[in-house]
DNA sequence: CATGAATGAGAGTTCATTCAT
DNA sequence: GATGAATGAACTCTCATTCAT
């Protein structure tokens, strides 16, 4: 494939993006992408064979793109339960924006293309978010900022938390407020005064 | 409406469920549920207009059936701490089922159906949830069994690691061990020893 | 066929000729019926095998009941002339009214059951207009009131414009002035001046 | 739109011209028209929505070909009385026709899409029809060929005899020498002897 | 590579008509 | 007679997918 047709194709997933943001997962069809990219029915084709493989292309452009972004902020200089706070507010703003966001069409993916599979990319996220909030409780502890029993278990436990906000955001609906009495649960099991 | 069709409509229902545990919201069509009825394709309008309002309804005899089960567990003679983790395990039963489970056809429906609406069962069941939990801990603090600063919080706190649970169950996977560990957490919390 | 029997039907014939006024002949089902009605899908069938079979008896009960109108105004006593003028006004009124008219239905009846056919209904309506005016016109020759040369040709001439009128009335539009001038344009012709 | 899509377009337009003169307009299907058309059922959806579409295109391009018809007559040397024999003539062919005219169909679209729109064609080519015999008589009056005294009423007038006689021909039946009477009755009017 | 016309399967929906009660 | 549930045919419309150019 040469380099025009790479550029075509990272501009096809560009754009499916934007579809799959408004529209969620299921109810995208090629035609929506091949509408978007005013591109022609045949020639979307030539790069990908249905919804389905886009979207796992989309996902694996989007997380090649946002590691930079977790790690720009962890070379700061700033102490653990700055960063954890740092990282909290980002996920708060991400769950509450509802818009702009793959959530919903990942969520929907992946109800139908059920787990197990080696290719999860959600999972991957998951994991290494766990460990990067281990991480920083470790860190944390280390420095007198935290009080942690079992860091492992409690970063997994803020991630669930997490997940359980973001879901109910996409569904019943989560207030500003709500999510920021979850952040202070968590500091505050952490042993940070509010 | 005869009685003859209020059988018939609640045959429909409990046949449209199955259809909608197995294939989730988005994927199903009047025409998956005419032949899962095995009736006719006229038929199926009328009693119902569309796929939204069939799942809707087979919400609603879903909670006026849970409902039940509910109170039975509560009315059992038993400490505070035994409610609750009773609780817990059955959330946890029903959150590895996976299948059997109408939970992927809830999220895909409010995800194309968003909140804000009053008519949102799922938000009515997470509160009162939240309110069950909460009396929970509170009886359990009297009792001493518990230390909690804030039961509302605590108890809301649960709800989500519970969400949390749930979507990561039916997107990333999640294991037994997972579950009992996320478990073991709530109630260490609580102050309670394993 | 009993008392109550009669009563029924024709009471679906009246109810019937507001449906085909509304929605004309060949948008109008059964169900549209049935539903006006208020009766059981199944009655309507006990009476009627479809729809061509009820408008044809709307339209049988609709020319009992007017052919007494046309008499009653026939009876009076006036010139000929006078009564010419206020036929002419009649038919200029229903013409223009466009609302709560058969007329269009009818049309749409006849296009798809063509003429020929000896109950054509339309037809003797036609004829019997002309009769009307024929007899009119010679009254009128004999008083002196108006000059014609072959009063049977002049007669049916006049039914022509005035279908015409019609069709355009329910298709182009024509406008109450439109009417008015080919009313005068009729009269100028048999000598009257306006 | 490619030369090539034009050319479809066109055929599509000429076959559903056929379907229409013989169905009428309500009658017709999609279905139908690709029936006829022998093309797939989505292909006929490539170039058009729904029938009312379909069908205004045949309407234009009708009277795109008909405008030609009649210039060619005009443009032949004859008298203002020739010429008007043979346009009522030609009307009268038409009319007696009944096959291969569109006529019922046109009819049965504008009693749906009632008047006042501007784009009514069929109000269009009325109009321009009196316009041309308007000036005909006007030309027949200054050679002395005719006698009239308001040649604006006199051309409408004949319009709405045609119109009388062309609903006729399509409900209740018109002879040929019901025709003629009238073409006869018309031109006496102007003073021109049989 | 790219286009876009064409196909045909399949979903939604509406009704005429029947029939057990 | 009367009801209305049930059936199935018929239509509309949308897309995934192919293929000649």
């Amino acid at each position: 494939m040469g380099e025009k047709s790479v550029q075509k194709k990272k501009f096809i997933l560009e754009t499916a993006r934007k579809v799959f943001v408004e529209k969620g997962f299921k109810n995208v069809t090629m035609k929506d992408i091949v509408e978007a990219c005013e591109i022609s029915r045949g020639g979307l084709y030539l790069y990908f064979d249905n919804t389905a493989q886009i979207f796992l292309e989309v996902l694996k452009l989007e997380s090649e793109e946002t590691d930079d972004v977790f790690s720009d902020k962890i070379t700061e200089d700033a102490t653990a339960a700055d960063i954890l706070v740092l990282f909290l507010q980002e996920q708060k703003e991400e769950l509450l924006r509802r818009q702009n966001t793959l959530t919903e069409a990942v969520y929907e993916y992946y109800f139908e293309n059920h787990p197990t599979k080696k290719d999860n990319v959600l999972k991957k996220q998951f994991d290494s978010a766990v460990k990067i909030i281990e991480k920083l409780i470790e860190v944390g502890v280390e420095n007198g900022e935290f009080y942690c029993d079992d860091c492992t278990e409690t970063a997994r436990n803020i991630m669930f938390v997490l997940e359980g906000l973001k879901i109910c955001a996409h569904t019943i609906g989560v207030t500003s407020e709500a999510v920021d009495r979850e952040i202070l649960h968590i500091l505050k099991n952490l042993g940070v005064e509010a």
